[in-house]
RNA sequence: GGGCUCAUAGCUCAGAGGAUAGAGCAAUCGCCUUCUAAGCGAUCGGUCACAGGUUCGAAUCCUGUUGAGCCCGCCA
């Protein structure tokens, strides 16, 4: 079924050889969705484009395609508009004909690829010792979404979280415990990670102002890395106690991940130094080893080094992420790598990839590509921190938007002398305020910074979460009212469209596979946000405008079906974005 | 000094070669004897930062200018 867009691009480019000759086979007809409903469903710009290699007036070129161009099976007789736009409006038969076929349909009309790929999301990625904040949420969520897409589409996917446990940072901490709490290398859990995070504080302290600590940290990771049984248990007893905290946090945003650390790949470090000096990339300067960047240059117009070990021996991240992308590629085998992380990192990552492709790791046929997004900002515009100037971490976060959200919800029980269960609230309020933060943060172009309102997140009206989940509860109340069980509708409820918001939602809802193809080639999902809003809204309208339990039959067997496909495209659609939905609030 | 990103309605943001630049919020005004008001409709609101250029067509692409944010040798 489906690819109406494709049929109908077909259609044009036979038209275009049928009207014009051969030359033509490969021209873009410009097929695109019209600009304004009422221009149809689709338009073709192709004929102002011909206008100069033809000779010819826009609208004549139009008129002369048209009459080659056979679409009368899908749409009314195409019109031509404007300079010359050819307007193609999509037929009412040929509109519940794809609805039929979506209805019986789990997954709504939207195909599984034909050539899967084995794909790497690298997201969330914090690093042991601290504890998650609000620098980590975009990555994790926009990364989780961009997983669950690619996986829906049937792409065998990888998500992995590249976490930060390895290198300096453990020197320092296992230094500072010794000498604070040596309890804590030995024992598990004998301090808190609170305690740990504010000695990893006072341990980097010591460590940019005392010289002799340093050293010592120094030699704490020589020995780490050398696999001493002492520091190995310190490590290993951290990053336990990290890790499950972690999982707190992954486990109230219902986020998977495979974790693959830095240390993962340090086995692998040296033979990355050692082949890129075989390439002949390799160049010593000021005792470090590097490979010098094309076009790239520092203060005096130099080329840039990409440092893959410093002057003492050790490695840095920029080794560690050459490491790991060879391993993704020779090992896992991936034809697709994504990194979601921030906008600050894309020199970063355009740099190593340089070197990564010159070092001749990286074919043609690996795709990497950076997802970058903006910064969180309060709501004066700058960095997120919380009143006494800390930066905040992704639990109070979180718990705020689940207490804000259970606080709106008591008031507004009590306003409609509701009785509710606490279990209710507790439950509604955990989804509606963690759904509202995802959703916020998946809504906006990620591109750029984002500031970051509770109020604005939760409000019940506008682009957010909460309005879309009540439109979803809105069908579920048709249900329960008319004691309706939309799954034995079945497939003889067939929908029929007779108002305007009824074609207007059924257009829309036809539309979902376009827009998650596009999604998984962009990564925007913020583009499957604002499909899903506009569905909200003509849900709505159509409801405002259409009875449905007490409207006659066909008509309201056919309404129902038509409020099930959009509650099941509204369900499937927030799972991608990684949002549940509730069957009442 | 270099690089990247951004600048669109009072506010928060979509739109990334096509027709008259959209939405939400805010403001103003309507609509609950109807499955529904956590909703719907309407009004108001724009020099798409500025100046050039490319194009049949530019908010969108290119160049320059201004302003903001981020990054730039041994942190990630």
């Amino acid at each position: 079924m489906k690819s109406t867009i494709a049929y109908l691009h077909t259609a044009l480019q036979s038209a275009l050889v049928a009207a014009f000759g051969d030359d033509f086979a490969t021209t873009n007809p410009m097929l695109v969705p019209t600009s304004n409903p009422n221009f149809g469903d689709y338009q073709a710009n192709v004929a102002m484009s011909l206008a100069k290699p033809l000779g010819k007036a826009p609208r004549a070129i139009a008129e002369q395609l048209v009459q080659h161009l056979d679409v009368s099976e899908l749409c009314e007789p195409p019109q031509i508009a404007g300079p010359g736009f050819i307007n193609l409006t999509l037929k009412p038969a040929y509109l519940e004909a794809q609805l039929a076929v979506t209805q019986a349909d789990a997954r709504l009309g939207v195909a599984p690829v034909k050539e899967p790929q084995r794909v790497i999301v690298d997201f969330s990625s914090p690093n042991i010792a601290k504890e998650m904040h609000v620098g980590h949420l975009r990555s994790t969520i926009i990364g989780d979404s961009i997983a669950r897409i690619l996986e829906f589409q049937g792409h065998d996917v990888l998500r992995l979280n590249h976490v930060g446990d390895w290198g300096t940072q453990f020197g320092m901490l296992i230094t500072y415990l010794k000498e604070v709490a040596p309890e804590a290398l030995t024992t598990a859990d004998a301090i808190d990670l609170g305690d740990l995070v504010a000695f990893y504080k006072k341990a980097k302290q010591r460590f940019d102002e005392d010289a002799a600590f340093r050293e010592t940290a120094r030699l704490e990771v020589v020995k780490l890395q050398a696999g001493d049984q002492d520091s190995r248990r310190a490590w290993e007893l951290l990053c336990d106690q990290s890790r499950r905290e972690f999982q707190v946090i992954y486990d109230l945003l219902d986020i998977c991940l495979t974790e693959r650390g830095e240390s993962f790949y340090n086995p692998l470090l040296p033979g990355v130094v050692e082949d890129l000096e075989k390439a002949g990339l390799l160049v010593e300067d000021d005792g470090a080893k590097c490979v010098f960047l094309e076009g790239f240059t520092n203060k005096d117009g130099n080329p840039l080094p990409l440092i893959v070990q410093k002057s003492d021996g050790g490695y840095n991240y920029a080794t560690t992420d050459l490491a790991a992308l060879r391993y993704r590629i020779q090992q896992d085998h991936s034809d697709r790598i994504i990194y979601v992380t921030d906008a600050g990192q894309a020199n970063h990552f355009a740099q190593f990839f340089q070197v990564a492709k010159r070092a001749g790791w990286l074919p043609d046929t690996v795709e990497v590509v950076h997802v970058p997004f903006g910064l969180v900002q309060g709501e004066d515009g700058k960095k997120l921190k919380t009143r006494s100037g800390e930066t905040v971490r992704l639990r109070d976060l979180l718990d705020e938007a689940v207490d804000r959200a259970r606080a709106d919800l008591e008031t507004r029980i009590q306003a409609e002398g509701r009785q509710e269960t606490a279990e209710f609230i507790n439950h509604v309020a955990q989804v509606v305020g963690i759904s509202a933060v995802k959703y916020a943060d998946l809504s906006q172009n990620r591109t750029s910074n984002y500031i970051f309102s509770f109020d604005k997140m939760l409000a019940l009206n506008g682009n957010t979460a909460p309005y879309m989940l009540y439109a979803y509860v809105r069908v579920q109340g048709i249900s329960r009212k008319g004691q309706i069980d939309f799954e034995k509708l079945g497939a003889n409820a067939k929908i029929l469209l007779q108002e305007d918001t009824e074609f207007t939602l059924a257009k829309h809802l036809l539309q979902l596979d376009e827009i998650v193809e596009e999604v998984s080639q962009d990564l925007f999902p913020n583009k499957l946000c604002q499909y899903l809003f506009e569905l909200s809204q003509k849900f709505n309208q159509f409801y405002d405008r259409c009875p449905v339990l007490q409207a006659e039959e066909p008509l309201r067997t056919s309404r129902l079906a038509l409020c099930d496909l959009t509650a099941r495209t509204l369900k499937l659609g927030l799972s991608l974005l990684g949002i549940p939905t509730l069957e009442r609030m």
